[in-house]
DNA sequence: TGTGTTTTGTCAGTCTGTGTCACTAAATTA
DNA sequence: TAATTTAGTGACACAGACTGACAAAACACA
């Protein structure tokens, strides 16, 4: 059992055909005049077929995203746990920006094609912001455990990182896909950088006395 | 011309109707198990008349949304010139709120529906949040229209946005639907004063020397 | 009342997504 | 190695969202 396994192994190229023949049909004629029957031929197996690898089209779009806003959860739990809850954060977004920038050059191209269908498909875009906050609820979760509040109730961990996420989100929007990875840290880490210096040192650590919870 | 004009009174009136009649069913059966088709007989016209009314299903669910989101907007532009941005849009969020609270009975209940329907349509909230993207993206742009900016490229202008509004929606998802409007404005209030406390407070006025546009 | 414009319905069609069933090939067991 | 179980696939049928084209109805106004 040093192996995968034959089925695994091929499951898993089968995806990846699909998601690289998706993308540059996508980017050659637009995301919404691609069809999933398209996509199925160029990889060669039937459209019913599609749909056992990928829950719908947009899911093989945006799966690759919600796959990388996980390594915000890894890199938050990697913090030391005295270190104050926004600094935490930022610190866990600025890693796993650079844990992006730094995979297999065959990752980051997938990463920047998608980026690039985003911003030429609107309505994707939305679907990709709905989706990250969703993500947000689970790094939620992981903050207000390290504090030992309830996740749901504590809105000092809920506007913190919604606020490092949204400053995240606008530093990759800055950052011009066009210049590949390069200055993809940079954009994201001046935006962090800001973000630091409009919040109040103190903020967060210890709550004024007589403070809404 | 001192009327809107028969047709439109009624054009008018069946979108409503529709609105009604959509909420209704979504909340009897669920958002995804209710067909346009039943919508549209319900308020008996044909399928394909409906999608002359709405764009799509979700654009039923969804417009009145962006509707309320427009009033901060038009709040925005009702601050005083001289008031520090981050406090111009604190107030301007305030009063979208209140605005939407004070609204007639039959328009908030309307608006409670939507919120109960999206608490029990997760894909649907995604969707809602990437809509309100969209519409941070024309507030930054009155607001850095305001600093004289580009709104491309001011960003602190665009974490402002970010911030508050993260801080708004936050307060929105603590309001208890099933209470009716009474207590949004106080959760909206308590969550922005919760933001205010976590910026400093002489931030966004005077960017610091040499500081990253 | 007649005429021109808007709105609506009908029909046919595309595309996404799902249920079902039979078939093949891998994995497991004897 | 042979028999058996299991997973992945293709083919077919179908529901539901949405669109384009054209004809019929409803309306506004002279």
């Amino acid at each position: 059992m040093g192996q995968p396994g034959l089925r695994e192994r091929k499951k898993l190229r089968t995806r990846l055909a699909l998601i690289d023949a998706a993308l540059d049909l996508f980017l050659a004629h637009g995301y919404d005049r691609t069809t999933v029957e398209q996509i199925a031929d160029a990889v060669e197996i039937s459209p019913r077929t599609f749909f056992r690898y990928f829950a719908s089209k947009e899911d093989l779009a945006l799966d690759y995203l919600t796959e990388v806003e996980t390594y915000v959860l890894a890199a938050l739990a990697e913090r030391p746990a005295d270190e104050p809850p926004f600094t935490a954060l930022v610190n866990a977004f600025r890693t796993a920006t650079r844990k992006l920038a730094e995979k297999a050059a065959e990752d980051t191209e997938r990463y920047l094609k998608i980026r690039k269908v985003l911003e030429s498909t609107p309505a994707l875009m939305g679907r990709a912001i709905g989706r990250s906050a969703q993500t947000e609820r689970r790094i939620t979760e992981v903050l207000a455990r390290r504090q030992g509040t309830d996740p749901e109730h504590d809105r000092r961990a809920q506007l913190a990182v919604a606020f490092v996420a949204a400053a995240t989100r606008i530093g990759f929007e800055c950052h011009d896909v066009g210049t590949g990875m390069g200055d993809l840290v940079e954009r994201v880490e001046e935006t962090l950088a800001l973000a630091e210096e409009a919040i109040r040192p103190d903020w967060h650590i210890c709550p004024p006395p007589g403070a809404l919870s």
